[in-house]
DNA sequence: GAAACCTCGATTGGATACAATCGCCGCTCC
DNA sequence: GGAGCGGCGATTGTATCCAATCGAGGTTTC
């Protein structure tokens, strides 16, 4: 075993009550831990450097989340999605985002709308830069906002969520459409801005569409032998 | 204060694992826990007659899966949802159910279809009855059940926890459509059994349009003062 | 030689004990 | 009299310890 994998990827001293979540969950997006893996209580305390508590809360709430699956004294594993329950996230997506885009438009307020722009400036730099990882980041970040500009804590926490599992199970696939979705990012966040509703919804529906047909994977023909 | 808070709800002596997640979630359907009221973790291990850690546990799922909020130290309260928030539970069910079955009747198997089956029965018996409450449980039930049958884990666990927090908000709305909806669910089940996809996907889609209308609450209008 | 049983180690589930933080209350000072 | 401040109780967050359960390996028996 490779002892990599003993240093806390979090390499903050002190850690908020609500930090090793996301820590765990930005590991989970990143690939650190596979699909099917089994993560053990202690091995997770020591590799966040906490307590085993806090690391069974965190799974906990990672597992109602849908990154992980427990069963009674069988211990937790990364959740492992096939092809079909993939390609129904990009579905589901489809029918949610544009909903809470054009929620967003008639709710949104102007701060709410100041970090979107914001965002969509540091994008399209990272975009400049090549910087992939931040994208990524950056792009999840932005859906989330919007989200949140619906005034509705449950759509947009399904978005949220939603946003981070395609972000975890088309990691391979995102930089192909990275860099070019920046530009419909900002007629998005204008037609927000204008509080153009049906022009939101419709914008987001196309992105997510482009995003659907970018993202298909190659799914591995199913090879009789 | 009431000592009756203290008994605890599901009164078993033996509590599996994931037991208290459930006796919580439950209670918070069925209204025990009002909107806004802030759980203190003692008082809720007394109740369910465990210790706080696997109260916590419990407490970070619901947080997850939306009935709950928390910020550190500040403790756990029971969300309260405005009304806007609550329409759109409606609406985003009614986008995701129909993509569900749809989906459903392609993928379920034998057995699936047969606890649907006898679910609806359950259901028209307890509607014979006029148990509203096991009523709703069923329905919820049978929703799960259907959402299962999908195939995909995350648009199960959606539509779950959609159809259990629209339980929750309108809890008192629900008696109104119990009765009725039984009939199309009968229907809805048929045609999945039959591989029926569109026909299921429209069933659904019309099952929730009417339960839309009929749940919609009269919303206490804006008095100016 | 194979299958069932048993024992043991590893891991999860739970409880208790302790530290950190917050909000409330009274007090002091202006 | 009101605002700022400090102490204190209550509650959350964490760590450590113990019990319950599962899986693996070895052993025995047929």
């Amino acid at each position: 075993m490779e002892d990599e994998g003993a240093r806390p990827s979090a390499g903050r001293g002190r850690v908020s009550p609500q930090a090793v979540v996301r820590a765990i969950r930005e590991d989970l997006i990143r690939g650190v831990h596979r699909p099917g893996q089994r993560l053990t209580e202690e091995t997770m305390a020591a590799r966040y450097g906490v307590s085993r508590v806090p690391v069974r809360e965190a799974l906990r709430s990672l597992e109602a989340e849908g990154f992980l699956v427990s069963r009674p004294y069988a211990g937790i594993a990364v959740v492992e999605l096939s092809d079909d329950e993939a390609e129904d996230l990009l579905e589901v997506r489809a029918l949610l985002e544009p909903l809470g885009a054009g929620r967003a438009a008639l709710r949104r307020t102007a701060e709410q709308v100041g970090r979107m722009k914001e965002l969509v400036s540091l994008g399209m730099e990272a975009a400049e830069d090549g910087r992939l990882e931040e994208l990524s980041r950056l792009n999840s970040r932005l859906h989330e906002v919007i989200a949140a500009a619906s005034g509705s804590r449950t759509l947009s926490q399904l978005v949220t969520q939603l946003s981070d599992k395609i972000a975890w199970v088309y990691a391979a696939e995102l930089p192909r459409r990275a860099t070019d979705s920046w530009r419909e990012h900002a007629e998005i966040v204008s037609a927000i801005d204008e509080g153009d509703q049906d022009r939101a919804r419709e914008l987001v529906a196309r992105h997510i569409a482009l995003a659907q047909s970018a993202y298909r994977r190659r799914r591995p023909e199913p090879e009789g032998g």
